[in-house]
DNA sequence: CGATTGTTTGACACGGTTCAAAGTGGGTGG
DNA sequence: CCACCCACTTTGAACCGTGTCAAACAATCG
């Protein structure tokens, strides 16, 4: 049976540049890759720099954000160990990727990436599927930005940082980002995310520890707001 | 120098999958496609269903959307002549296609377009280029919902249609979309798309011949406020 | 422990939605 | 060909959610 939704199913093996390679393979394609460690605040990269590289996330939290020339701010996604950036990219990037916590990433450079892709025909396969992936998540967006209010958001937010670890019987979420960040992803302002946590609490779907650490009180009600069912 | 914003530059020569191809290309390319008609109000394929062709649209027009179990619509995108459907798909599509109008596509098997990638080396690069396009274009959606007020949502749109029509001179518009269509890919409603257009037709930005046909009075303005700047 | 930064809460204003009604245009049948 | 009808669009008025401005509160770091 087909997922009712996108978001609805969260992956249950998420791919990775790695899936189904041969230890040969996977040595080929971190022979070409270079460390490297961002610290928190600094920027891996900027918008309208020329895309030379493509990079894995091994550990940290990073954000990929745009700008317009007025000054307003689009957070386009939070970025977490296993993710990737610039895989989907043409001649320059459409933003800005800054670390929120430092980070450690594999650069590679997009040619050899490109030619790696070439001799290792499982590799186009994950890279195909991650670009659909990267994709989807965008659709996502797409829709909670137009059709969700402020507290499904928040909602859409919450169960999609909780998809991503790997348990899913946890119901600890860490929000590493700041309100201003969580605000500028899904389109309000931070009185009104911090209006919408209140909310919640008070309705006993979520239970605020700090300003950077919710626990899922209430799973299924969360996950048809976060859903817009 | 590197465009400004990505949604600032009309792409000047659109990459289709024939760019850069011989002749001999691109036979095998149209001999592995078929032609299919879709009759307006139609549905060309629907979400959650297997993901098993590539589309290239030939004529007509056509509406990507996704719907929530609570039937709220978000449209994605408005395709046209020269655009692509299902090149960034995983196994199942996360939208339907409709036909605003009698639509010619070609179709072809996704199993086969992704062989003739391993064939043709060009093509897989402009495959490359044209899911950069779809994301980019994803990623303008995202900063317009989240970003912009309703005026400059509609400004958004109007410019976007205009750009993809290969003359920029011409200032004339033709909108195939309902209202309907227009707010479910603004984010907004009926009523409040109306206002906006009534707003820039009394700014002197615009004017409106009918409902379904604008003309551009200040291209400037127009697209400073397409932009947020 | 104070200072600074980030978060929450409150009061009010505004933009967008909702509900309602009038206006417009295209198509059909008489 | 005109008149009617239906669907779509526009406009109006009241309401509500979110933004704005302001202040209290909390947490972090020196």
């Amino acid at each position: 049976m087909p997922p009712t939704h996108s978001s609805a199913m969260p992956l249950s093996a998420p791919t990775t540049l790695f899936t189904g390679l041969s230890p040969a393979e996977i040595d080929r394609l971190n022979e070409s890759a270079v460390a490297r460690q961002v610290a928190a605040e600094a920027y891996l990269l900027h918008q309208h720099s020329a895309a030379r590289a493509v990079y894995m996330v091994e550990s940290g939290v990073l954000m990929m954000e745009r700008s317009s020339a007025a000054g307003r701010r689009q957070v386009m996604a939070f970025i977490q160990t296993g993710n990737f950036i610039g895989i989907a990219q043409n001649e320059f990037y459409e933003f800005s990727v800054a670390a929120l916590t430092a980070a450690t990433v594999k650069e590679i450079p997009q040619k050899t990436f490109i030619e790696l892709q070439d001799e290792i025909p499982q590799l186009k396969d994950n890279v195909r599927r991650i670009g659909g992936n990267i994709l989807a998540h965008a659709l996502d967006q797409v829709f909670a930005l137009g059709q969700k209010k402020a507290h499904e958001r928040v909602c859409f937010l919450i169960q999609q940082l909780h998809d991503r670890k790997g348990d899913p019987r946890s119901r600890v979420v860490e929000l590493v980002m700041t309100r201003q960040d969580i605000a500028d992803y899904l389109g309000l302002t931070i009185e009104t995310v911090s209006r919408a946590f209140s909310k919640l609490r008070a309705e006993g779907v979520i239970e605020v520890h700090s300003a950077h650490t919710v626990d899922i009180l209430q799973p299924e009600t969360l996950r048809e707001m976060a859903l817009a069912e």
